[in-house]
DNA sequence: TTGAAAGCGCTAACAA
DNA sequence: TTGTTAGCGCTTTCAA
């Protein structure tokens, strides 16, 4: 009971300094029960002017959850996942719970590893990338018993509320529309080596698609790289250098897109003439650019929102019976210059 | 003492299951002390089929602290961020620390909430952005006692450690250049309404440079919006609509600068000899731009890298007499077309 | 090599 | 209106 020597101030610590109990301290802090204003004051007082600040390791702790919102990305370089993010993170603002997060890389078994880490902090909620999740992953969620989201895909079995929308149909209309303007020699250009599965949907339902109607792909780069302009641009140059070269361009995002604009603007290529291009995201710089790319615009801000929504319980509880839940956000074709 | 019905495991549960006490199942799991291999066996299979999952609040309580790095962002929407963000999560994966973080919107007042409420989790250290923070700020860090790291900038006087770059010198650099080009009369394009107070500092060296060469700044265009192309390119054609219109024009950024060149681009303005441009960060983006911008190299993701590595205690701690330290990790002019 | 006791800082429940 | 007690799930200390 000697002279605290640490810089660590607890509740005991205010009431020392107020003259009153630790748990009036408690009371006041929280504003709950009833204190009189004199003692009220004398609490805050002592706190602001010792500069206390609460410690939420030891009420999440007797609360068996802490006010935390776990939160899964494939990789902080997209623009995509930060925006989902910045929507998570807005709208928890106000709410007294904090973000934390992880990157995975697009690696299962960081993801498995991630979530064990993010699960032992006994999280409100926790906010998946997709609906491809290991075994483990899945049993580690269900056991924790905290409420999920699995936000961008609804192509597939949720654990339990998905957030997004259908990648398969997204591609599937993409083709439709390049069909529809009498391309019938398709090229595609894809990033991460394949490891992002939406982008492999995508790529599915728009093959489907161009198979269907009797045209063809002829040619499929996919890089090993993280995708940007750059990445696109070289790829548009050396698709558009093969023999054979294709008349229309699938990417699997914009920045990928914009990356061919960029090289047929430098190359005074024509579009959509001489080739022809499509993008996936509709992310806010294309308006900007000279030539407007055709493309899909996705509501990556709003799936952000409406997860965090889901798991503060401002939104309706999955499904009783089947414990489930999809919402399709939905998608739209944004016809713009290129195709 | 009756059955648990509670989805969450602890050590007892375990304990039970392995026929030892919580405290075997704590020693077993953290890997230290004696336990003979049999018991451990029993325990690790117990723990894996049961699915346990450890309760690090307990264990952050008991140590006083939690394995977190607490971060501050102005924003989300701004690339530059995500990429420091991306920094420093990089780094702490393997170190067993987990980013948590928030947005103060560039307002001091969120900063001075978010910061106090980021300290209530006991965290390792927290990663502030800048150098300008409120009193209550100052003291509720310092107060702590956590590791502080500054990013972005080294103009002024830092808590304890900064590691970014001079802005005022990034400014008066830029300005240098471009008047060793020849330009005379200079327009500033700005955004988030002068909230962004790096760009305030760059503006100011900026400025200063150009005032003692007698040249001058006949237009400052500061939108309220956040910045964005879409953004730089109507800001751009707003300034060159000016009658009385600058030769050159200095950017706060390079997403503004970057709509500056698809101005130009569209409207058939030869850049640089009917208007020179300049902006700040050097984003990898440029380089798939048909026209390379001139503009500052900054390096985000390693300001980020170093600040997680500063509060692991992988790097120098703080000078013991002044207990400050600035990281001066520089910044590179990149002559492009564009002046 | 294993276990029992105490306590981290807070809050629900009960008492005064 | 205020205070006392017990305990959240771990780990440190001491004992067996």
């Amino acid at each position: 009971m000697g002279g605290k020597t640490d810089l660590r101030l607890t509740m005991d610590d205010i009431a020392a300094a107020a003259g009153v109990s630790q748990m009036t301290v408690s009371r006041v802090m929280r504003g709950t029960g009833q204190t009189s204003d004199e003692v009220r004051k004398r609490v805050e007082s002592a706190a602001r002017s010792l500069g206390y600040v609460p410690n939420r390791l030891a009420t999440a702790l007797r609360d068996e959850t802490a006010p935390l919102i776990a939160v899964v990305l494939p990789t902080l370089g997209n623009r995509v996942f930060s925006e989902v993010l910045n929507g998570v993170s807005s709208t928890l603002t106000d709410s007294g719970l904090q973000p934390v997060f992880g990157v995975t890389e697009y690696s299962a078994e960081h993801e498995e590893e991630l979530v064990r880490d993010l699960l032992s902090w006994r999280p409100r909620g926790i906010v998946l990338p997709g609906l491809e999740h290991s075994d483990a992953t899945r049993a580690a969620v269900r056991a924790s018993g905290v409420r999920v989201v699995e936000v961008m895909d609804i192509d597939g079995d949720p654990i339990s509320v998905a957030i997004g929308l259908s990648q398969i149909a997204a591609g599937r209309s993409t083709a439709l529309h390049m069909l529809s303007k009498g391309y019938r020699r398709f090229g595609y250009i894809g990033s991460q080596g394949g490891r992002d599965l939406r982008a492999v949907k995508r790529l599915d339902g728009f093959r489907s698609a161009i198979r269907e109607a009797g045209a063809q792909i002829v040619s499929e780069r996919i890089v090993a790289e993280p995708s940007s302009m750059t990445v696109g641009r070289n790829e548009t140059a050396n698709l558009l250098s093969e023999r054979n070269a294709p008349e229309a361009i699938y990417y699997s995002n914009d920045d990928l897109a914009a990356g061919g604009i960029m090289h047929c603007l430098s190359e005074g290529i024509a579009i959509p003439t001489q080739v022809a291009l499509a993008g996936f995201n509709g992310l806010a710089f294309l308006e900007a650019l000279p030539v407007r790319l055709t493309t899909v615009e996705t509501l990556r801000l709003q799936m952000g929102v409406e997860a965090a929504l889901h798991l503060l319980g401002h939104r309706d509880d999955p499904d009783e019976i089947s414990n489930k839940k999809v919402v399709d956000l939905g998608f739209r074709l944004i016809e713009g210059e290129t195709c």
